[in-house]
DNA sequence: ACAAAAAAATGATATATGTCAACAATAAAA
DNA sequence: TTTTATTGTTGACATATATCATTTTTTTGT
């Protein structure tokens, strides 16, 4: 982790977006003592799995991919983190470990908040508390959704899956420019970099997408949702 | 859903069991108001996906499987519930739907809890509400844990996998006589019925486990470990 | 600008896994 | 009991997918 910085104008914070809007100025008071916005390098490590849960984070600037690591080297990414979206984990209050890694896919911010002051929150806030909740059932109905993709479906199906997350979920554009190398798309959607590339070139020879290096043009978005949900 | 009886002495409740033990009297009281419990046979319905979601339930007596519908019928199991588990689901405080469905695999019991009043539990309770957190994330936990066994692993791997959760985590015995079909214990593996009754056998030609219909003895539960994590 | 490293692409091949069809065994129903 | 339906089993086969080796392209560091 390169700099740190106590930052006074963190746009999570004191943006109040995310599930932090619900908290009275004392408790964002309360929040901002022990709070630290640190810059991260393309590559660098947010979280580790296995690594010890010490704070939550909010990614501010840039993007990560959350994933899990694997026996043999194989990872599963479970998503691409965007701003200003708040990211903690199922360690939290269970084993207070990570289980699964953070790392930027291009230069990164993000605001860390110490994980007592935030427990004190959910305690003290029901509406915080509530809200919290609905964020992480939301990401357990992502999961569901991606246990089903990755495990129903074959590759056509999951590579074009892969498409419409980054070009709905994540760029939010048909075109989009990625910093998301093969192994990553591959990663998302649980199969070789090798098999990756050849469905993607499959895709660009009957004119579905198109795309040079990490640029992509989702041509037959329509197309593509046929193929994800036949599989 | 067969019988229903307003139950005063529910084993999960009146015991407190799971995560009511946070509760007070008059909290515990005011769960009991909406509270019932019935009687489910083999194969029938306690939850369904899509469904509304109006009540928190408790497994009281014999076994149910948790379950994601896919698209061609399709199924991945993602647990079996026993005595006295407490299952929601995600849909909770997101969209109050059922994002799985729960069918009972024996004649079961299954106490049904106002979804309501356990959310004014959780918001009047910290402890509850901690509690409670706990064990949605152990969930997730898990979760993490089935989405890496069924993405990274081939199926000796996650047959081995299924076989030590049903006699360690289920059964709790290394004998053990299921009501489970091979097409759950295909759902649970993520695998056909054929290509799972096809490695269930070799493990018997190889020794590792033995079986006659549905009575299963685990041999070499070290080699069963051995295969689930080499995959 | 160059060399070195990493990522992307491609083909040949092996293997894992699903599909289909047929049949046996078991459980449920009449 | 006999019949019917469900579940289990097996084999032959098709196909999806991974692996490996090699080459090309892009990125990175000096």
């Amino acid at each position: 982790m390169a700099n740190f910085t106590k930052e006074t104008h963190c746009s999570c914070c004191n943006l109040k977006l995310n599930i932090f809007r619900f908290l009275t100025d004392d408790e964002m008071n309360e929040i901002n003592q022990g709070r630290y916005e640190v810059q991260f390098n393309k590559g660098e490590t947010i979280f580790k799995q296995g690594g010890p849960f010490t704070h939550v984070a909010c990614i501010t600037k840039g993007m990560a991919k959350v994933y899990l690591e694997g026996n043999k080297g194989k990872n599963v990414i479970l998503k691409i983190l965007k701003p200003t979206e708040l990211v903690g984990g199922p360690g939290f209050p269970v084993d207070y470990r990570h289980h699964f890694s953070i790392t930027a896919i291009t230069e990164a911010r993000a605001c860390f908040i110490d994980i007592h002051a935030f427990e004190q929150m959910v305690k003290a806030n029901q509406q915080f508390a509530m809200e919290f909740l609905k964020h992480l059932n939301k990401a357990t109905i992502n999961i569901y959704d991606k246990l089903q993709n990755l495990t129903q479906k074959q590759m056509h199906g999951r590579i074009a899956e892969t498409l419409l997350y980054l070009s709905k979920g994540v760029y939010s554009n048909m075109d989009f420019e990625t910093t998301l190398t093969r192994q990553d798309i591959a990663d998302l959607s649980a199969m070789t970099k090798e098999s990756a590339i050849r469905i993607l070139k499959e895709f660009k020879d009957d004119g579905i997408i198109d795309y040079t290096s990490n640029s992509f043009h989702i041509i037959k978005a329509d197309q593509l949702e046929v193929i994800s949900k036949t599989g």
